[in-house]
DNA sequence: TTTTTTATATGATAATTATCATGTTTTATG
DNA sequence: CATAAAACATGATAATTATCATATAAAAAA
């Protein structure tokens, strides 16, 4: 099993602020995970003690709302920590976290990592960067979800997933995501939004190879009102 | 000028994981002030170079959107700290925030606050628990937005404001709102927000009092869907 | 107080989005 | 491979919400 302390992935998230000596003592007790696609995490009440280092993979984070739909409120990708919050609140889990994909991430428990956010004030201030990150994203998917078309949310969307999550070497998403996912992102019914790709697509504005989707018109995108 | 160490406020915050010392030197930088009611304290792309200790009075917070309109996307009141992100990002707030009535408070400028939050683990884990709580928040507002119509959000938002921020001695509720406020909140146009309420009143679940609003059944609002 | 402005109210209509129905394609499974 | 199940697609229709128009009431300003 790799060690922490050698690990490149940790640069992309506040595990680059721990010392040496702190890696060293988390690296001996996680465990090292493969997580099959369409496996449940944990789900909304679960306590999950600790966080997940992802070192490759995608998942989403999502809240199950009263008509029975699941609002995808966040995903989480290759090289950030997953659970954070689990670190700060003893309260159980808000939300449900399920694999997008084939996983692969180490599991830190909250026990052995919680004295590392109160002793150094590196990581607990990049935690709280994070943190704060996070919850201006939410503050935008709000006013969008608010104030914004199933259109124009859509083809946010997509550029969002283009941009942060990046394309395979023929131009699709590299993140591969169903009707039904969108829908859940972008707040709509899935036959809503199998409708509006259907309709990028006419447009020109996208293609698909089966079920990957490749933005053929960013511009194009951007412009959708 | 009141001093720090024996306010009361501070018991509502995190300020209060300060220790004495740190407190009485804030106290000696801090400036205190009052807000009129619709004063903008600091917009979208301001620099925001401390944080407010609310002593009396709210204020919302709000963001732009394309459409032009102004989505509201929490409400800070007594007790609580505004500006909290300031300390952590260097960036401009993404957020405006505006006084929704007269308002008393402390600005406690961020260089002489900044090192605590270094030093003082106990105090960063109390903003950290604090970002956390907003965080949630946040996400079950995305949920609301996406997955809820008009009426039932409009409905949780009275429940909202009676609970979290209480009733006048005539059980109308604290916190006065315009109906474009109430349209800002729950997402909508003005002219529904407004015939929403006028339902709400002919089902006999709230009742007004001039501009005032008064919860008349809280399990009907509740049972609104 | 009178005037002006702003906020509230409500109708008529249009636009957006959801729901239901049904068919096709793709993927999983025996 | 055959068959079942899931995902995708699209039409028809209903429900929700926005927009525009206009009227009234309340608040602010002269």
């Amino acid at each position: 099993m790799g060690k922490c302390e050698q690990c490149i992935i940790k640069q992309f998230n506040s595990l680059k602020s721990l010392t040496k000596d702190e890696l060293m003592r988390i690296s001996n007790c996680k465990t090292s995970q493969i997580i099959k696609k369409g496996t449940v995490i944990f789900e909304e009440g679960d306590s999950v003690n600790g966080v997940y280092c992802i070192k490759d993979g995608v998942c989403k984070l999502s809240k199950l709302s009263e008509n029975g739909k699941d609002q995808i409120v966040k995903m989480v990708v290759k090289g950030q920590l997953l659970g954070q919050r689990s670190l700060i609140s003893d309260e159980t889990s808000n939300l449900q976290a399920t694999a997008l994909n084939d996983m692969e991430v180490c599991f830190i428990p909250k026990s052995e990592i919680i004295a590392d956010l109160q002793n150094n004030p590196k990581f607990s201030f990049d935690v709280l960067k994070e943190m704060a990150l996070d919850l201006k994203e939410a503050d935008d998917i709000i006013v969008n979800m608010a104030q914004k078309s199933v259109r124009k949310r859509l083809a946010e969307t997509l550029i969002h997933i283009h941009d942060s999550f990046g394309v395979n070497s023929d131009g699709t998403l590299s993140v591969l995501l169903s009707r039904e996912d969108f829908a859940n992102i972008v707040g709509t019914a899935t036959e809503s939004a199998i409708r509006v790709l259907s309709q990028f697509k006419k447009e020109g504005l996208i293609s698909t190879v089966g079920k990957h989707i490749k933005i053929e018109n960013l511009n194009g995108l951007n412009r959708v009102e």
